[in-house]
DNA sequence: AATGAATGAGCTTTCATTCAT
DNA sequence: TATGAATGAAAGCTCATTCAT
């Protein structure tokens, strides 16, 4: 067997499972559609660029109706964050599953991080990345705590391929190399050039493995 | 011959030749500091979060003498910019320079880019990175201009290489990711931690060679 | 025969007489315990300074339906205040017709005015006195009318009294001196002290007296 | 001698001597015309119904410009109150000072707390008693102090006073009355009316006094 | 009657910028 | 050059009130 790709049928139902639970806001609410057009404008102008009125002018309400769901700016900045990390970590989760090789896998978190940041969560993952410091205090505890979840998969995977000589470099490194390489792609890819995902994620998976495989 | 890195003696050197040209602005004058103290702010706080009168407080003076100098904060920024910019490009040349194989430049041009992130200009570059949308579009199209030109250094060299067969993957792309991968860095590296700059350098030199070397 | 108290059982009978001739909001129903929930707020937090939430929460109900119950806030405020007003002058006819000598109704008439403040219509009264200026010009002309019709009960008796030589100062001003005077005791009479409203109002009443009685 | 009350000579002398050592804001300087601005619209309109706009066009201002003075409302209104408190105990503490007998000096305690609520600083008075509860809980902590030291000079003659026979009932409760008596004539005393200051404090004093004085 | 989402005017406060000194 | 009081537009947020259900 080789390399699976989570199918969009399976993301569908999982995206429907993560509603039914709870875990994620339904995007077809009053609140989901302040979160998804927060993300995005958060995603394009910034936190602090981003007025209030023009948040409600996106989504078609009025400012003070915003207050009604969230009690603060602040708040729906945590969210738009919250949905992006938990949709990602529950959708890597099941991209692991899917795999059974080490490179396999590797593969798979690779994808699913490039899809996360360039696909339909991208605007979420992008302000997760580039607003943290609009967070206060409290949240980003908070949000440190959903990241550390979600870093701890990656590390386990790499600390396992280094142990197999997969991987050269330190597992923490190669993370942090990882990390940035991936993000960044938000800054440049075009979903309509002529690289695929699948392929943009092969060439990040060549340049993590070791120099003798 | 073997690999050269910048020593500290040429580096002054070239600052002060900057200097003296008007290339840059002298660190020591009042503009200069302002600019540094922005830098850091701007880092730390982010453009938006940073006050003109806490920009003011942290040069020790009174907020409305800060447009003797500039004619407004969004001119700080630009020049914040400007100079880290300016001086990570004149640095590059000069290490290519001294130089000899595409893969010794190549380790000089990834050590150079630590070094602007993580030293010195470590706050001009990292504003570079993460304020870019802070910037209004005529400064945009002007940072575009000085950022393409060192993007050019780069394109030049890894086009180079892979004719050469020293990297594998399409010179863009490598780029891109090189880019998010070296200046990710601000966000975790710790100059006082157990890996050297030359060492980061080193594993990220090994990522972007082709695995058959 | 000597000074008469309201008892317990007058002042219950009264009560119900007056809610029975539609005068006072029956206190058990809907409409009722708003007001004096309200009553309550806004003595303790101010008009303004309490919300229709606020309010809606201390009855139990939603914010919206308040206002099947009254037009507006404003609304809510006027009908405290009357509740206060008429409920006081009932009580303050009915005790001036139980005593007979003019300083006993004298002292029947401070007392009235104490327990109207301190007692179970403390709330209504305190609000009336404290939270004149939130009342819009045409509320504080209603109220006006309700207010005198009180005040002259006290200047008839006043004047009655001076003629008699039992007070010496001017009516009008002595009435002012001891409106304030028994209104600021909300400010501090606890009833669980060990001074009781029988004896604060003797005391009032001495000084009300003239030198030489 | 006599009662000898405080006269508009040594009155400017005192608010003079008040303001050089720093204890009272300068009525001429910009923040001493917003203090005295904020007392009146506070005073005749409430401390919420006073908006920060309404409050800087009353004093010719834009209203950004009254944060340049004070950080904020409620420091406002903290500063006003104490204005008031300051400045009447000085007066009194003068008043006491020329004073001999006990009784002369409650006379002049008494006229002290009309003046002070009826004349210039009335507005300032008016607040403090009117707008407490619109103090918040750490400016109501500190101003508690501030009065605490205004009352004990009341309590220390009323004390005296009662030592000696000149009243007849307790001190605690008489200052209480006469607090509610003195502080409502904000509500009806009328400067061009035909009872002096002077003459309805002694009418306030007749009644404190014993009867068989 | 009751709900509660939505409204929108209006609030306090912030802050880059100006300018008389 | 430097100051710092003043500006005024715009920000986040509040809240009495409305209204479809």
């Amino acid at each position: 067997m080789s390399f699976v790709a989570i199918s969009q049928q399976n993301n569908q139902a999982l995206l429907a499972q993560l509603i039914a639970d709870s875990i994620l806001i339904d995007p077809n609410s009053a609140k989901g559609r302040l979160i998804s057009g927060a993300a995005t404008l958060f995603k394009n102008n910034g936190f602090d660029r981003t007025t209030v009125r023009e948040l409600a002018k996106a989504i078609g309400v009025q400012s003070g109706s915003l207050f009604h769901h969230y009690p603060n700016k602040q708040e729906i900045l945590k969210q738009v964050m919250r949905q992006g990390i938990l949709l990602t970590t529950h959708r890597v989760k099941f991209a692991l599953a899917q795999n059974e090789t080490i490179e396999e896998k590797l593969q798979a978190l690779i994808l699913c991080e490039f899809q996360a940041i360039l696909l339909d969560t991208g605007a979420e993952m992008s302000v997760l990345v580039y607003e943290w410091r609009a967070l206060n205090d409290e949240n980003q505890a908070h949000m440190l705590g959903l990241r550390n979840e979600y870093e701890q998969i990656w590390l386990d995977l790499l600390t396992q391929a280094k142990q197999e000589n997969i991987i050269d470099i330190n597992p923490n490194i190669l993370r942090r190399l990882l990390t940035g390489a991936i993000s960044w792609s938000i800054n440049w890819y075009k979903t309509s050039g002529d690289v695929t995902l699948e392929q943009l994620a092969q060439m990040t998976l060549r340049l993590a493995l070791s120099s003798d495989k």
